[in-house]
DNA sequence: GAGTGGTCTAGACCACAAT
DNA sequence: TTGTGGTCTAGACCACTCC
């Protein structure tokens, strides 16, 4: 029941990358020095590195070695790529206004939902994201202080939360929920909605070890976002 | 220049299944056996069958053998799993209501979009689907006639057009949008969706082979429905 | 016990990149 | 030319399932 030498070294590689000894970019031990360094066949290294980049953790190249890979989490749909990321690469400009951020008492549907006890201390916060001066998303964030507890420090018009959320706490797993609705009036003029506007919902909950590092309803206005991706 | 020896064993197996020779369920020949075969070392049986299992194209367990996996399409993000299907594993009941079921005429933005020249042939069909007698989807589809030329018919009454779809061209590639909108007043009618109710909408374009196979948009009361998941 | 997959070894030859 | 990854071989031992 001994962990296999091929994923022993896939968990080495993730660990020095989750630690930080290896960051974006960087040249990862070639093949022969993992050989050397694990005692193990060619064939066995091969193995865990050719899974690692068939994960999107590293990427090789015949002839100059491999890299540990740009983190994209994760790709497929409703990528948990910042919205700030997602402004400029349309080549417009993204602001952010904190609207709040504060410390508040978890209530039961709250505290059940991120898995901490009622009436335990929560981050709040509220920040409304604008492409080219044109508000595009309103995002109402609850995060767990026991992942983040600098959270209150950060200044959210340079780095989104999420940005933050990532780096601090990586992600393990991602739960959403997209609807449409009816704006309240508050969140419609936040978001200088038009009369009958319907609003796009992005619910998410995101994990980081098995616990609810933080849960998120990002609002957008109906006529000037939506998701869209392949696969 | 050579294919790879793995790349053509798995070239071979996706084409037994993607040809009908092997369904669902089946047993695949044991990697002893793909070795005599292909006249190749174990190893190289093993790596290809190995990474069609990570794929989720095949299932193996130790002792018993490979089995073709059940085909989830494609489970990360708005699967594309049919509607039946998700109104059934709620353990309620779907029915559908052909509306529309005919040949049309390609206009220009149509034509475009599904990569036919104007005034080509598609297939249109409109249906909605009920879940316990209550509308959830009104799906409104253009199908390339090259893909599917006995699409017009089926009874859409018991098999979904996407189903239908899935089994008679493999899809290889998805693209979908998802937005919030105002329904028009006849897609409202038929949804029986309260006055001032938003819709939630899916288009999604799909690909066989390197051609559009079909072009959907689907609308949901979004009182009545949600996309969820996770990864 | 026979057959299956899960893993591993100790070599090998090749294509490609950097120098 | 040296070092890298890409692929492959011909064995091996083990754990598991099915009969």
């Amino acid at each position: 029941m001994t962990t296999p030498a091929y994923q022993q070294i896939k968990d080495y590689v993730l660990a020095e990358i989750h630690a930080g000894n290896w960051r974006e970019g960087d040249l990862v031990p070639s093949e022969h020095e993992l050989v050397r360094r694990f005692g193990v066949a060619r064939m066995t290294v091969n193995r865990a590195i050719r899974e690692l980049a068939a994960e999107g953790v590293l990427t090789r190249s015949q002839g100059a070695g491999t890299y540990v890979a740009a983190t994209k989490y994760h790709g497929t749909l409703v990528e948990i790529k910042s919205i700030a990321d997602e402004i400029r690469s349309r080549g417009h400009r993204h602001t952010a206004r904190v609207l709040k951020l504060t410390t508040v008492r978890a209530d039961g549907a709250l505290a059940s939902e991120i898995g901490v006890n009622e009436n335990d201390k929560l981050f709040h916060s509220v920040i409304l994201h604008l492409e080219n001066e044109q508000p595009i998303q309103l995002e109402e964030r609850w995060v767990n202080p026991a992942l983040a507890p600098d959270y209150l420090a950060q200044d959210f018009t340079r780095v989104t939360p999420n940005e933050y959320l990532t780096r601090s706490a990586p992600l393990s797993r991602v739960e959403y929920r997209i609807e449409a609705r009816r704006p309240d009036r508050s969140t419609k003029a936040k978001l200088e909605m038009d009369k009958d506007e319907p609003c796009l919902v992005l619910h998410r909950r995101t994990y980081s070890n098995g616990v609810v590092a933080s849960v998120a309803n990002l609002f957008h206005p109906a006529g000037r976002y939506q998701f869209s991706g392949y696969f």
